[in-house]
DNA sequence: ATGCCTTGCATGGCAAGA
């Protein structure tokens, strides 16, 4: 079964080219962030048509996260368990943003992800970024706990770079979000929780993310910022993967590519293993 | 160069991204 994670920046400035990547690479289940908009305004037919199934949660034109599936979608969650809003005024009701959606898809629990970027270190988004990250690693606990059988993938943008080599200079990020250790910290807190992140291992692409400005792309000066974080029973199925680099540099492209890893499939897997 | 793109929107100069 074939998973990509992709920050699409606008699913209906993108719609076209979403639709052409999930029939140049055969794409099972499709995890988006920032699609940039509302649910009455989510572009479905375009997914419908092509033969997937839509669910997505946008409130304003900010953040929005989707997963379209054609092996299915069941029990649609729209936000994780304890997902923390940002509460600038901590005397009034958290606004929980469209940050996450959890659907069942081929029998994968999927959690498509936009973790808070944080702006600045000084800024209250920068609190707001590491409290939504240690209450996901709760909820990842609690379903561990649960069943540590499961078969679950919690990926997107997690707006973390892990290593410092996963910038294309850390001096110029002294200072900046991105790179610091307390959000490394809670990232590692993921991995301490029992997932692991499959697609480094997979793929010989540094990074996921080129930022517009300043021709980045065409510098090569890039984050690795984006992945797919797996509980144990599914890592140990994920055979293949890479960064779709040609995706990020066309005309009119996001500015993160999709990283796609392939799970064989339970029975394969339970095969695999009697072979071994 | 507290910039450089790109997006959405009460289509205006913003806000936000990372």
């Amino acid at each position: 079964m074939r998973i990509v994670t992709w920050n699409v920046n606008s699913v209906r400035t993108r719609a076209d080219r979403i639709v052409e990547f999930l029939h140049r690479h055969d794409v099972d289940v499709l995890a988006m962030q920032e699609t940039k908009v509302t649910d009455e305004k989510f572009p479905y037919d375009r997914f419908t048509d092509a033969g997937y199934e839509v669910a997505h949660v946008g409130r304003n034109q900010w953040n929005g996260v989707a997963i379209v599936s054609r092996v299915g979608i069941a029990d649609v969650e729209k936000q994780f368990p304890g997902q923390p809003g940002f509460d600038k005024d901590p005397g009034k009701p958290q606004d929980v943003e469209a940050r996450a959606i959890g659907a069942t898809c081929g029998g994968v629990r999927v959690w498509s992800l936009y973790v808070p970027n944080g702006r600045e270190i000084a800024d209250p988004h920068y609190d707001y970024k590491l409290r939504w990250l240690y209450n996901l690693r709760f909820h990842v606990q609690d379903q561990l706990r649960t069943d540590p059988d499961t078969r679950a993938v919690y990926l997107g943008d997690f707006n973390i770079a892990p290593l410092d080599r996963d910038v294309w200079d850390i001096d110029f990020f002294d200072g900046k979000t991105h790179i610091t250790e307390p959000e490394r910290q809670a990232f590692d807190a993921l991995i301490d929780a029992g997932l692991t992140e499959v697609t480094r291992p997979l793929t010989r692409e540094h990074y996921t993310y080129w930022d517009y400005k300043g021709m980045r792309f065409q510098k090569g000066e890039g984050m690795r910022i984006d992945f797919q974080l797996a509980t144990p029973a599914l890592a140990a199925t994920a055979r293949t993967g890479f960064v779709d680099i040609e995706e990020r540099s066309g005309k009119g492209a996001s500015d993160h590519a999709p990283v796609v890893v392939d799970y064989l499939p339970r029975e394969s897997s339970a095969a695999f293993d009697e072979v071994r």
